[in-house]
DNA sequence: GCTACTTTTCTTACATGTATAAAAACTTAC
DNA sequence: GTAAGTTTTTATACATGTAAGAAAAGTAGC
């Protein structure tokens, strides 16, 4: 039975590694290398150590990416200044701003996933977005809900686009969209063979804003279901 | 030169497995014991057959369980019948349809980042929505970038739903999102400390469609950017 | 000093996807 | 028949994340 009564230093094997240490290592060979050069064997050994000691510092190669994400989030998140008045344009702000960070991240694909809360620096956004949201009108519990649609239409659009330029970059097959528009019946598709030509340059479009804004009038409009 | 005036057989090795076999049996591993059982080794030991033999009838992993999900869509997408007269209430049957089918395929995380279109058999669904944007008075080209709009929102949502419930099963840590909402700053952030007890419900809420109704109405109200 | 306890690090091992190259099983040309 | 060519299958090997447990390096109490 431990009984520490007094609360001196800490016990056990002092760490030689810390979080930090790795996080800012990982950050180093993600920004020189790419992030698919980041293993846990290369980050153990550029840090001096072996790659299980990772794991008392950090849960899996998941949270380190978190950690990773939310550390870029913070550098790089501003808060509009001046904050628009209007509360739609600092809805759309805020989730421009969150939009903007996440998509300079190649390795958000494997995180992004995780939850709807990617990091404590974009707490303030959310609450932006929220605000922006209940000062519109809505009630909190329709802000939350129309807090949550704007995410999940912004992680679509983002780990959809990551997704397809990791493929390009990667990968010289043709893609499966080429393959499926080569096959088009126009008798029973006509307006997907029309569009067929189209559809790639309209992909590379940046339409995020487009939808933001498309996806904002719907939740202020108040339509009844 | 090989000049086959009696179309014969075909040269080379024949075949003992087939792309159909191999979708088969993986589809019965995937719903006997979970989308997270199926390893190519398994596959290639329940069909009889070498890991690297499955390879010449499938790319790679992600190709297998792309065939999976197109042949899981086959399977379940049904046409509404009969459709809905109004192009918007055709919009929000055949988003939904896709969306329910989407929902129900737990691999579907490793699969769904990969394109727009993800399975020959949703095209018809693809057709309705560009079809029904189009007669509610939008061009075609906007019609293309309002189902990507859509389909953002839809991949988002799948995805951000199948990663939470997944960890949930995985997993007993605290979510990010719990250890976060437990260190809230009331005075900075105090829309979501509010909130915070209502998040968990209301992210279990099935709110697509509300939140597709919402995008739907803003796509079709022309609101100048 | 020694023993007990705690925390971190290290060693070893395994499961997985898949690259590479060799072998096998055919057809066709002679 | 044999040789050449083509396609599929197999054997082997590697990189990766990480589980399990032993070892190391400290503190506290004696």
């Amino acid at each position: 039975m431990p009984r520490p009564p007094a609360p001196r230093k800490t016990t056990g094997r002092p760490a030689r590694i810390s979080r930090e240490e790795i996080i800012r290592t990982a950050r180093r060979i993600v920004t020189e290398d790419g992030a698919d050069r980041l293993t846990m064997r290369r980050l153990a050994t550029e840090i001096g150590s072996t790659p299980m000691a990772l794991y008392h510092h950090v849960r899996d190669k998941e949270e380190l990416l978190l950690l990773l994400l939310d550390d870029h989030a913070a550098r790089s998140l501003r808060r509009p200044e001046p904050p628009p008045a209007d509360p739609r344009d600092r809805v759309l702000a805020a989730a421009t701003a969150i939009h903007e960070v996440l998509a300079a991240c190649p390795w958000i694909v494997e995180v992004l996933t995780a939850d709807d809360l990617m990091s404590t620096s974009a707490l303030w956004f959310v609450e932006q977005i929220v605000a922006g949201l209940t000062e519109s009108g809505l009630s909190l519990d329709e802000a939350v809900r129309g807090y949550r649609t704007i995410w999940y239409y912004t992680a679509g659009e983002i780990l959809v686009h990551a997704t397809s330029a990791r493929r390009r970059s990667t990968d010289d097959r043709p893609t499966y969209r080429d393959q499926v528009f080569a096959a088009l019946d126009p008798a029973e598709l006509p307006l997907l063979s029309r569009a067929a030509p189209r559809w790639t340059p309209l992909t590379a479009e940046d339409t995020y804003e487009q939808g933001l804004r498309a996806l904002l009038t719907g939740l202020l409009s108040h339509t009844p279901a």
